[in-house]
DNA sequence: ACAGTTTCCCGTAAATGC
DNA sequence: TGCATTTACGGGAAACTG
């Protein structure tokens, strides 16, 4: 009968933090016969979990009731909405603002497993009201879908990847033990969600090339992705081999940098992102010297690099990656503009600009000039001055720049142990598959 | 009896943040004779103020009570100290940890005049107590200097200079209308806690040229400052002429700047800072090509500049001063790299470092080697990058490079009139004493 | 409309708990 | 001791409010 809809954090539904202003709303799917009083909604968080398994308790501040009526209109806190909707079905809608705060159990004893962490955990809203019609008093209930917990921003992306998780995995409205054994994803519909949410967060979703490297990075080499099966602790709780965060944390990590430094370029397609290394070799080996394309770091959280394709001497192809860009460095200099201004210098000469053209072959700023930033402010007395890129290099000192290493940790190993000059890195190609 | 310490705000006493703990002393200054029992101390805001004043009332959200004894060692949070101290008075020591909440004062007439600022408006704390000995009751009441309160960091400049001035100007241990008409300072006083106030937050104070300049900037140019009187409003109220910030608000932004970003360049005395174009000129006129001052910006808040001086063809001098660096450039690049990086290239040909002596003779590298930050991390497989500052300057376009003009705006008027080449800068010169 | 003031809350750092 | 989780609060921005 009543439809209830979810507490929502900034974009993110289904997660609730601690001390901030959260907002639900329920709609009464029944149409009400000349309802002109006002109804009370209450609210309850967690009301009747089975007393067992409680872990963390929480308990609103706020006002936990409020008035579902039709008069009020839309003031951002206390909405309520009135909708006709093809003439059918009434809604009306409440929505609560209000927050949590954690009750100390008193109790030592925490009934789940030790092995949940505060994101797998998951809590529920309840909403009931009580009416009387004709004399007879009826009484409403309802809750939401199940919800995360969190205490700082920081726990986000493990809380989303909780709700990414159940909403993918199960219909049932509310399997509160769901994290305690929960099932595996086939990579066919993971990636289809991991692709749903680089659209719903940036306005561009993956292709079948992002996808397929983000597959073998989770599963490793095999003909078909498709049906090999990922488990829960490998997508979010384990790390990646070699690596000191999850493959999960990785592509949050992405995603939140594009939001906050990509927007742009990345909705342009001009970012591939994700290439393996091979792969990118096979791409740029045959390019115009100074063919560069854009990859996503995997050796570091929110990073972004580009590599480019010079030539030896002898003809060879060898490849060149720049330090990651993370956030901190962004917010001092837009990409765009590291892209444009970005300089090598060889033993003290001139410096140059390696990038010349994006892969396959767009003049530099035919794609980027868009997005410069004409940031030569004029103030008046001044001469202005701008941050600058760039990498210094002596050609006599054995300084290493191949690309990252394959992720496989025998081959990280190897290339660790040499140390050598720029000319040997396009021994690292032939191995690979063209 | 009691005499009473300040709630501290990290740093700057006597400010009080709402929502946000803050901690007092009460200490006990007699001797009590054999009093094992423990005391309790009960505080209240502005407890007794005349009711036809009070402008925003707050409350103490936390236990406004605290018991003062002798066992509790201290942990941070409820400590307790209990000193000897010359062995004759017994000091009893108590710290409140508690927060502040507005009350909102249905009451919609605030008694006061509109024309103070929140920060201008002056509060105290109230500590009671009460005890029997040998079966006569005592009370003991004490109450703390006027406090300030504020709700957001942003405030706390302002702050800062209402406490600053009621300590400089009065003895009186709470003249809660102080700032209705606040008295004059002298120069004299006045310079005296502006030097302190940089002793105490950088370790370095300020010689008797800054002081001169900050002289010159309040109160015009006059053969002896001492005895000039500088009101409250001119300090701190008003906006200096042309600007949009106060005197106090310019000044505090540098210290700030100082604190984060210039620590150990300031406290080398490797900062002249505060220096009026007209010496600036007149000190580096004769020096060597490439000998440079750092200096802060009188035109935006928190920054930073470095003027050089080159010589013509014709060998006049001209002076070039860079864009200000604020806090948010030198989060990105520490500003010893800046100079040490610092280039300038004109007309694309080979940048080059037009910073060689620190006025004035001081080679650079030997002046702010110490704290060159070798940014160049080792990051495996790719190659370092750094940001390099610069300026690119076209020698056929009139690109202004003249240092800021003078205060009087008459002097800028005429300089905003004129778009002119570098050459022309010299003549800005003349006019000037040496 | 607007400026002074407060609230909101992310994101880093520190504290706490286990 | 180390890791997981929470708390603290500066700082930017939005919201509020006369």
């Amino acid at each position: 009968e009543k439809q209830p809809c979810m507490p929502t954090h900034p974009q993110k539904p289904l997660i609730i933090k601690t001390g901030v202003q959260f907002s639900t709303k329920v709609r009464l799917l029944v149409k009400l016969p000349e309802v002109d009083y006002q109804l009370k909604i209450k609210t309850t968080f967690d009301k009747d979990l089975p007393p067992g398994r409680v872990n963390r308790q929480f308990f609103i501040l706020t006002n936990n009731t409020k008035v579902m009526d039709f008069e009020e209109s839309s003031n951002g806190c206390l909405t309520v909405d009135f909708r006709h909707l093809n003439g059918e079905i009434k809604y009306k809608e409440i929505n609560f603002l209000q927050q949590l705060k954690e009750k100390k159990v008193i109790n030592g004893t925490k009934g789940n497993e030790g092995l949940l962490s505060v994101t797998e955990e998951l809590h529920t809203l309840s909403f009931e009201a009580n009416f009387s019609i004709q004399g007879i008093s009826i009484d409403l209930e309802t809750c939401s879908l199940p919800l995360v917990v969190i205490s700082n921003v920081s726990q986000l992306p493990g809380g989303w990847a909780s709700v990414m998780w159940y909403n993918l995995l199960t219909n049932e409205p509310r399997n509160m033990g769901f994290f305690g054994s929960p099932p595996r994803a086939s990579w066919n519909q993971l990636s289809e969600v991991l692709g749903w949410q680089f659209f719903t967060f940036t306005g561009r979703g993956l292709n079948k090339e992002q996808l397929n490297m983000l597959g073998e990075k989770l599963l490793g080499q095999q003909v078909s992705h498709s049906d090999c099966q990922v488990s829960w602790s490998k997508f979010c709780k384990e790390n990646i081999l070699g690596k000191p965060f999850s493959f999960w944390m990785w592509l949050d990590s992405i995603l939140e940098l594009i939001k906050k430094h990509l927007l742009p370029i990345w909705n342009d397609n001009y970012i591939m992102g994700f290439v393996s290394k091979e792969t990118e070799r096979a791409l740029l080996k045959d390019q115009e010297p100074g063919t560069f394309l854009l990859r996503f770091s995997e050796s570091h959280l929110g990073g972004i690099t580009f590599t480019w394709v010079e030539h030896n001497d002898n003809g060879e192809a060898k490849f060149i990656s720049v330090e990651p860009y993370t956030k901190n460095r962004l917010s001092a200099l837009p990409f765009a503009d590291i892209i444009r201004n970005y300089k090598v210098m060889v033993d003290g000469v001139v410096p140059e600009n390696p990038l010349k053209f994006l892969y396959p072959d767009i003049p530099k700023d035919e794609a980027f000039g868009r997005h410069y930033n004409s940031q030569q402010n004029k103030v008046f007395p001044y001469i202005p001055s701008m941050l600058v890129p760039m990498s210094t290099l002596d050609s006599t000192l054995p300084l290493c720049s191949s690309p990252e290493p394959p992720m496989t940790p025998g081959m990280f190993d190897m290339l660790n142990q040499q140390l050598r000059p720029f000319e040997i890195e396009t021994a690292m190609n032939s191995p690979y598959p063209e």
